[in-house]
DNA sequence: CTGTTAGCGCCTTCAT
DNA sequence: ATGAAGGCGCTAACAG
């Protein structure tokens, strides 16, 4: 026979005949206006909770031309380091009485182009956007934007958008510059896919810490994922480069190379020192612990979506503003050949 | 200045004055309707394109009563299983052209309630629950739903909801039968949260595979985490439990578990075979890979999406339906004292 | 095949 | 302090 939900739900109109008012009284009642009587006040608080009255969310929209959500779309939910901004930005959202969708487009320019046209529709009310691969066609789409958007990470000098990056490039530079202090002799780096805005200054940051004179050896993983770094560390050991430092571009990377190490039965740090990016959750559940350069993401995932509601909020309207975060090495077992840290 | 959002979008009405025709017709063409002429079809199709037209979500939402959003409730969004939920209801919305809002609860009855009461606003057309802790205010908003509600996990017995259950219980049996099969001597297990559902029938099972007569050691982690699970081991290695064996209540709890006993010195699996449930990605990431019941979360999350569908699009209006899927113990390196799997 | 129109539920001037 | 009424953008009768 179905369940009892045939009962719809009670309407503003509704609440107003119960109390014996105007469906404008009601309204302000709802929406804390202060122009109403007190008794008033309370007839039609009463009739709401008698008529377990809850507003609906569509006809607001329509009118107020505000849906009090926003969306985060990024290319992997599976990546820990997606799911701290997504955690921070929905801590934020519901402080503020919003509510967050998310849009894992696993990498694919159609699924993300898709997303952005859909932002016509004003589902939401800006958008946060972490994404990878900036393709010309992406860069176009974000020139004029139904909704407000933020970036996560690097987004290409040429758009013009708000974003909150980090500086990836210094920090991979710490990080080379690190494995070369613990005494490595030949240091490789496991990097991302190549056509990614993080490779590629992952890769110069890396560079930058070698040295102009050095020629390391550098495999791209097909995505930044265990089994991706698995994978792109077995065809660099392949190759016989017998590195004693590695690199990795993200720390899912990281763990992919440090299980391809161990399965060789290659020690860590001992025979190999280790260093991922990202200092995500990943970097603490393995033993040795990972050192990583802490990217930040949780802290930018808020900063993203404050900079969203202030556009949403209008507190803000100039032009795109550039934040950057500081990085920070976090060294750990993986890469301490001294001996000293876990 | 500002950006050039000034321009506000193009309506129905924009659309068909350009092309000469009638809202109606306008909106026939975009819902796909027979009754019009190609001509008309023509020039409007043009007119949409010429103004950038793009459809309000929200006077659909009024208009139509369906948002076509769907939402899922978690506890944990950090929880690996969880994210596999996510992102095959994920999967599935898309293929329906719908979207997935995400709230993650952090075990506070309090945000489950308000969840759970915030579906009176009709912001989505159904909800997926995963929740650990069906308190009884739950259970009692449970009754009658704005919108249809499916349930991941054990739903108690008396709450006349959908769900998609897994054997846990069976499963926890079966791992625990396992260890002793292994060799293991003294067998304790890592509990979740005493106050969880699957606190209870995990620990239920784990005490069918051992029989009546044995008083196995079992500790409660706080939490279904790895720092939980971490901290949970070493009470329990304190207390001179010396156990030969040790299941534990997910994964998480599980790589906390595991690092806990490295961190000791003990050698796994041959000081201490571990099993874990969920087979989440995090089974995979460690070394020894870890041996894990399949609560398929990926399976069920797809399983559940569909029965919301069929709920949401009229296909199923009668008693509430409860799927169980058959869980499986997968068997690697952390448990394998035979020496065979990896 | 095409057009006109009512109304989804709400907020907000504008009057009183 | 309260009420009446228009309209947000769209779809589905209903009329032609």
């Amino acid at each position: 026979m179905g369940t009892s939900r045939g009962t719809k739900p009670a309407t503003i109109g509704v609440v107003a005949a119960r109390a014996g008012a105007s469906v404008a009284s009601v309204s302000r009642v709802l929406n804390g206006d202060e122009r109403v009587s007190p008794e008033m006040r309370a007839r039609v608080e009463a009739a709401c909770r008698e008529t377990d009255y809850t507003p609906n969310a569509a006809a607001r929209s329509l009118r107020g031309r505000t849906t009090r959500q926003i969306s985060l779309v990024v290319e992997d939910i599976g990546n820990p380091a997606y799911v701290e901004a997504m955690r921070s930005l929905q801590d934020l959202a519901r402080e503020h009485g919003m509510r967050l969708l998310v849009e894992s487009t696993y990498g694919q320019l159609e699924e993300e182009l898709k997303v952005m046209h859909d932002l016509g529709e004003r589902y939401v009310d800006g958008v946060v956007l972490a994404s990878t691969r900036f393709a010309d066609r992406l860069t176009r789409e974000l020139r004029n934007p139904a909704v407000p958007v933020v970036v996560i990470g690097s987004a290409p000098r040429d758009v013009q958008v708000d974003s909150v990056g980090a500086d990836a490039r210094g920090g991979a530079r710490e990080a080379a510059t690190h494995l070369r202090e613990q005494g490595c002799a030949r240091i490789a780096m496991v990097n991302g896919p190549v056509d990614t805005l993080p490779a590629t200054s992952r890769l110069e940051g890396f560079r930058d810490g070698l040295g102009p004179d050095a020629d390391p050896p550098v495999v791209h993983a097909e995505a930044f994922t265990h089994a991706a770094g698995y994978a792109a560390t077995t065809r660099l050991l392949d190759s016989g480069a017998a590195p004693e430092g590695i690199l990795c571009a993200n720390d899912q990377l990281a763990i992919g190379t440090l299980n391809a190490c161990v399965d060789r039965g290659l020690r860590v740090p001992d025979d190999v020192a280790l260093v991922g990016m990202d200092n995500s959750r990943d970097a603490g559940i393995c033993r040795p612990r990972l050192t990583s350069v802490d990217l930040r993401f949780a802290d930018r995932g808020r900063l993203a979506g404050q900079m969203l509601l202030d556009r949403i909020q209008g507190r803000y309207d100039g032009a795109p503003r550039r934040q950057s975060v500081y990085t920070e090495l976090v060294v750990r077992g993986s890469s301490d050949r001294g001996g000293a840290a876990a």
